[in-house]
RNA sequence: GCCCCGGUGGUGAAAUUGGUAGACACGCAGGACUUAAAAUCCUGUUUACAGCAAUGUAAGUAACGGUUCAACUCCGUUCCGGGGCACCA
């Protein structure tokens, strides 16, 4: 028998399909195990030697565990919705279904050649309708849900619908409620669904009539064609994801990832505690010089009243039922509101007070309509979240609309009455002279209806006359603010400039319009801003503050705008030193005046009350007195937003959404799977929706909650995560037609114990399974909260490119009759293209020579170095599989790519080898540097192509890849088949004989076997298996060297080697005539005994240097040691007679001697 | 720019986690077997210097500095490479 791989790769994948032996039951008395692959995306290049890496180790891991015992669940599946198959369709025609399904049968076909152990039985496909199903059935979960703020939770919107029916809420009585439209009521629940519609930008490309991905763009054009792109703002869905911030933080701490892959989830979440600062804004003169009259404005626009209360422009009252409403109200006093009623009635503080006002969707408690400042007299802002929320709600909603609100709680009313009266007074005094200068009113917004919430929630849309909303973590520096920077979108940039300013800022808008977010946070150095004109006050001195307005403020983030340090913050020293603003010093000679200085132990100065503090001690105080004088209030910020749901493409899953009159309605669960319809063209929607909103029969869709009306699809599909952030569920119950999982499947697999992926993945696809498992927690269909409990992450193998020198024809000079592109290309050398980059003469010489002959020989009569160009050369990749290390075959190169370089000439090493140049990048076709694994696997076998990927390195490094090094472990297999059989001689055909005998090991060999095992266990369960590789190694050559063929030691060594090398473990394992197959063997159990040892070779240092060495008794005390060492005359040489200071000895490892 | 990771011979890497730097391989050089090649086996292989040699001495884990009896490992600064930054998956 020989070692031959081809045949008995063949033999045993065809006989473990056969008799399934990979196929996992739900049901078994051992214990259960998930191990779990991030599912590939199906390209059209097929699987190179990057993907399995990840993929083997899982393998490895699965085999063991299951050696070890376990029911081991070890699924694959495919991820097959997604942009390059669509992007292949419009350019081919060909139908992303077609592609998709040939891809996948490709990838099947090489996955299953590298032997892995699937259950192909449980194999998901995301593009599956009876997959996607499921995706669009857990979409409407999420959209038929909201999180309550008191529990925590999501619950269905039934049950906050049923709240608002008979209790209301802050904003809303259940009578108020209930004679809200439809589509009124829609749009305020439209706020809670945890899949919600908004309005959000995108990177809008005109000239291609479609929506771009941000790796689409490159320096504000499109990568394709170089057409701008500008943002747009589009309808769009979201989930929810910000209402889980604090839970997907706290879950951290209960999963076993890396402590870098949970900082950057922590990072990508950006939980940050500080204060929002509000910050009155000066009057500016208009540049518009109109007059706005609130109360003419103030009309009831009936035309917007159907589109729901939230929806309503300015200056409206939702609904003659509100009149009734207040009038009701009025007769309803508490206490509280009693007290100030009296206090403010009338025009007692010079202007007219009316109470229980309808102002657009609301009765509020207490209005002057003169000076727009609503005054709210309740407890509800203080009480629980859920009400903070609707306040909160309530008073952005009004400011949007143009008023001032001013809260007090109840007990502020009637305890201190005066203080209260004092500060509306002066509230009052300060509108009135602000409504004296400022003689315009804001411009409308440019979108038809302002959207019903922004994706943040919060915190954008504010408009208000007077305020300005700043959050920032670093509230003690409240007196170092020399600037406000506010976002380039942000709602008050228009009203807020002044004349002078606008064309500047309208310039400064264009710009920034044209900028990516990428760009616009990675081009610090690059500082531009713009002034507008405004200043605003410093709540705490009045100092009159510039505000600006700069790319370097993202309007996503906080308030979307900042309170600018530069002493403190360097991006705000940066700025402030551009624009030359003076920068005021709070933290004394912590602040040196060249760069700032962002420390939070500095004393701070100049900072009034806070004078003297430690900076982070005073961020208490500071926020402490905001709340205090009511300019602001304690806030939790996070940076990370809510996640956009919907795409403008044809390849994705259907949302089961039909809009009418501006309302989602959602399809029932009987109604799914919604199919995706088979498309003739690809090409975006006449306003950019996605390819769907071509199809307009499709579009056309009855109501079916209602059964009547017409409605029209939602045309937009979902994003290629919303299939990947629940599949980990589908495998555990693949067939169920009846649920996506069924709660006994899940609960018997239960979390994945080991999910193996790269780290690219880090935050977006973690994050939102991880979210997906919560909300599925929540409504009780999964019993886990978290979805991964391990995650070890695998690193990137690259590729390493292989680089031509080709000399460049480019004649300056034409000899007549012919065109340079007909000449034989040439190519250079690597080390005589290095040398003519350094300008050696003779180098330089040899190629010239070279051309000149060719030229010669090419075109007659040319014999003038004149002819020649100016030298230089292109750079080519060439195929890496045509080049043997470094050396490129030359014969091959001439047949490439139908032999378009079959005339190609050459200037050789000396020693008459093309040398290429080396450049190692991501692997990619277009690149020429990927290398198949099915070649790999064809030419050396499964075996020693899996155990090569492993002995690369750690498989969490990136490394890029080398076939070179497979020899070594193909020897090493080879090494271990001749423990097994003698050696074949090919003239006499003889050999090949069994070499195995059944007898009795020595302990010498069983140490060699022992040693194994202990190592071989270890690294497995540590994921190390280069080292693990390593071992087997030298255990095979200690075997071989100490002539072991026993029976026992090689059969135990077999079984350590399935999960590595299943194939030729299983042959040996048969030839051995050992019983049932060794998928199933027992795991070998260490015995410690053998690996005592009686003595130890201890390295001795002097002064910690390593001088010598010496033996000494495992059991050797630091006595024994020292008396030892003293004593031996190697060691005395280097003591050189030298007093001994100290003298440093650890058991069992080493001895230094300190002199 | 921000967040995370990495940098050790010609190459991939190892180092019991602060204790003999370079295990195990690749490559290369030399040798054995062979008519020859393949396959296989043996020897050497961090660098510099000295030596016929065994060997010895010195330096050495991106660079510089620090902590320690002892640093690839811990701390600080800098440089370089990779991944992510929200519509690639």
């Amino acid at each position: 028998m020989e070692y031959n791989f081809r045949e008995i790769e063949k033999k045993w994948q065809k006989k473990w399909k056969d008799d399934k032996v990979y196929k996992v039951p739900n049901e078994s008395t051992k214990p259960k195990y998930y191990v779990l692959d991030m599912f590939p995306y199906p390209s059209g290049a097929g699987l190179h030697v990057g993907h399995p890496l990840g993929y083997i180790a899982s393998d490895i891991y699965s085999r063991y565990k299951r050696l070890k015992g376990f029911n081991v669940l070890h699924p694959m599946g495919f991820d097959s919705f997604g942009l390059p198959a669509e992007q292949y369709a419009l350019e081919t025609g060909q139908h992303p279904a077609v592609t998709t399904e040939k891809n996948i049968e490709t990838f099947k076909a090489q996955l299953d050649k590298i032997g892995f152990c699937y259950d192909w039985s449980r194999e998901v496909r995301t593009s599956d309708p009876s997959y996607y199903k499921w995706t669009q059935k857990i979409f409407l979960e999420l959209f038929n849900s909201y999180f309550c703020n008191t529990q925590q939770k999501a619950r269905p919107i039934a049950d906050l619908i049923e709240k608002y029916k008979t209790q209301g809420n802050s904003n809303f009585t259940a009578e108020q409620w209930n004679a809200y439209t439809k589509a009124g009521q829609e749009a305020i629940l439209m706020k809670r669904r945890l899949a919600f519609s908004s309005f959000g930008e995108v990177n809008w490309c005109e000239a291609l009539g479609t929506v771009l991905a941000n790796d689409e763009v490159v320096n504000g054009v499109s990568e394709r064609g170089g057409h701008l792109v500008i943002k747009k703002k589009m309808r769009q869905w979201y989930l929810r994801i910000t209402a889980y911030a604090d839970r997907l933080l706290q879950g951290l701490e209960t999963v076993n990832f890396s402590e870098p892959m949970k900082e950057m989830q922590r990072n990508w979440i950006g939980r940050s505690e500080g204060a929002e600062i509000l910050f009155t804004l000066n009057p500016v003169p208009s540049p518009l010089g109109e007059k706005g009259d609130v109360e003419t404005e103030r009309e009831i626009d009936k035309e917007t009243e159907k589109k729901g209360a939230a929806l309503a422009p300015k200056y409206t009252v939702s609904s003659p039922m509100h009149y009734e409403l207040a009038k009701k109200n009025r007769k309803d006093f508490t206490d509280a509101e009693d007290a100030l009623w009296q206090a403010i009635r009338g025009s007692q503080l010079g202007a007219k007070i009316r109470r229980q006002h309808p102002i657009d969707a609301f009765i509020v408690d207490f209005v002057s309509l003169q000076d727009a400042l609503i005054i709210e007299a309740d407890g509800g802002y203080h009480e629980n979240e859920e009400q903070k929320l609707y306040d909160e709600n309530r008073t952005r909603i009004l400011n949007e609309i143009g008023f001032t609100v001013i809260r007090f709680t109840n007990a502020e009313i009637l305890s201190k009455i005066d203080l209260v009266k004092n500060q509306i007074k002066s509230k009052l005094k300060e509108l009135s002279i602000s409504k004296e200068t400022q003689t315009h009113k804001q411009e409308a917004q440019g979108s038809e209806f302002s959207p019903p919430s922004p994706p943040r929630g919060e915190g954008q849309g504010l408009r208000s006359d007077t305020g300005l909303r700043c959050y920032t973590t670093r509230p003690d520096t409240i007196f170092g603010v020399d600037f406000l920077v506010l976002a380039p979108e942000h709602n008050l940039v228009s009203s807020i400039t002044s004349a002078e300013q606008k064309a500047a800022i309208e310039e400064y808008l264009t710009y920034v319009k044209s900028r990516s977010d990428r760009e616009r946070m990675s081009e610090v150095k690059q500082i531009t801003g713009c002034f507008t004109g405004a200043y605003a006050t410093n709540p705490f001195n009045g100092k009159q503050i510039p505000v600006w307005i700069a790319e370097y403020v993202l309007a996503g983030y906080g308030t979307g705008a900042i309170m600018a340090v530069p002493c403190g913050d360097q991006r705000d020293f940066a700025f402030a030193q551009h624009f030359n603003i003076p920068i005021t010093n709070i933290i004394g000679n912590d602040f040196n005046g060249t760069e700032a200085n962002a420390t939070k132990e500095a004393t701070l100065q100049n900072s009034d009350f806070l004078n003297g503090m430690l900076m982070k001690d005073a961020i208490g105080v500071a926020i402490n007195k905001i709340e205090e004088l009511g300019i602001g209030k304690r806030k939790v910020n996070y940076r990370m937003r809510d996640a956009g749901f919907s795409r403008q493409r044809y390849w994705g899953e259907p949302f089961p959404i039909v809009w009418k009159d501006e309302t989602a309605i959602a399809l029932s669960e009987t109604d799914l799977p919604l199919t995706l319809p088979h498309a003739e063209k690809y090409g975006p929607g006449p306003e950019g929706e996605g390819p769907l909103a071509n199809m307009t029969e499709w579009v056309q869709a009855p109501l079916s909650t209602s059964g009547e009306g017409q409605g029209v699809r939602e045309t937009s599909t979902m994003p290629g995560y919303a299939g990947s952030s629940w599949y980990f569920l589908r495998y555990m119950d693949p067939h169920n037609s009846q649920t996506f999982c069924d709660r006994k499947a899940s609960d018997y697999w239960n979390q994945v114990d080991v999910y193996v992926g790269g780290t690219e993945h880090a935050v977006g696809h973690l994050l939102y399974s991880r979210m997906w498992t919560k909300v599925l927690y929540d409504l009780g269909y999964i019993g886990f909260k978290e979805p991964f409990k391990k995650l070890v992450n695998q690193g990137m193998i690259t590729g390493s490119s292989r680089l031509i020198y080709r000399y460049a024809w480019d004649f300056v000079k034409h000899p007549e009759n012919f065109n340079s592109s007909s000449l034989p290309s040439i190519f250079v050398s690597k080390s005589k293209f290095e040398k003519w980059q350094k300008n050696d003469t003779q180098a330089i010489k040899e190629i010239r020579d070279f051309a000149l002959e060719l030229l010669k020989r090419e075109v007659s009569n040319i014999n003038e170095y004149s002819y020649l160009p100016e030298m230089s050369f292109y750079i080519l990749r060439v195929d890496v599989n045509m080049v043997n290390g470094f050396e490129l075959n030359v014969e091959e190169f001439r047949k490439w790519k139908n032999g378009e370089y079959s005339n190609a000439e050459f200037i050789l090493e000396d020693d008459g080898k093309y040398i290429c140049g080396a450049e190692v990048e991501k692997m990619s076709k277009s690149k020429y540097n990927t290398v198949n694994p099915d070649e790999l696997c064809t030419q050396y076998g499964a075996d020693t192509f899996r155990m090569y990927e492993m002995f690369l390195g750690p498989v969490e490094q990136s490394k890029p890849w080398d076939t070179k090094g497979i020899e070594g472990v193909h020897r090493f297999l080879k090494k271990l088949w001749r423990l097994f059989y003698t050696d074949i001689n090919p003239a006499t055909n003889t050999g090949g004989e069994p070499k195995w005998v059944d007898e009795k090991p020595t302990d010498a060999e069983y140490k060699i076997l022992h040693k194994t095992i202990k190592k071989i266990e270890q690294d497995t369960e540590n994921f190390s298996y280069n080292t693990a590789v390593a071992a087997f190694m030298i255990s095979v050559n200690e075997l071989a060297d100490a002539k072991c063929y026993k029976k026992e030691i090689l059969s135990q060594l077999l079984i350590l080697l399935t999960p590595y090398a299943p194939h030729i473990a299983e042959e040996l394992w048969a030839a051995l005539g050992c019983e049932g197959s060794i998928l199933d063997a027992n795991y070998p159990v260490l015995n410690e005994s053998y690996l005592v040892e009686a003595t130890k070779e201890y390295p001795v240092s002097i002064n910690g240097k390593m001088r010598s060495s010496i033996n000494l008794a495992t059991e050797a005390t630091e006595e024994e040691a020292k008396q030892a060492v003293l004593s031996n005359d190697a060691i005395l040489k280097w003591l050189e007679g030298k007093e001994v200071k100290k003298f440093i000895f650890v058991k069992g490892r080493m001895i230094n001697v300190v002199v």
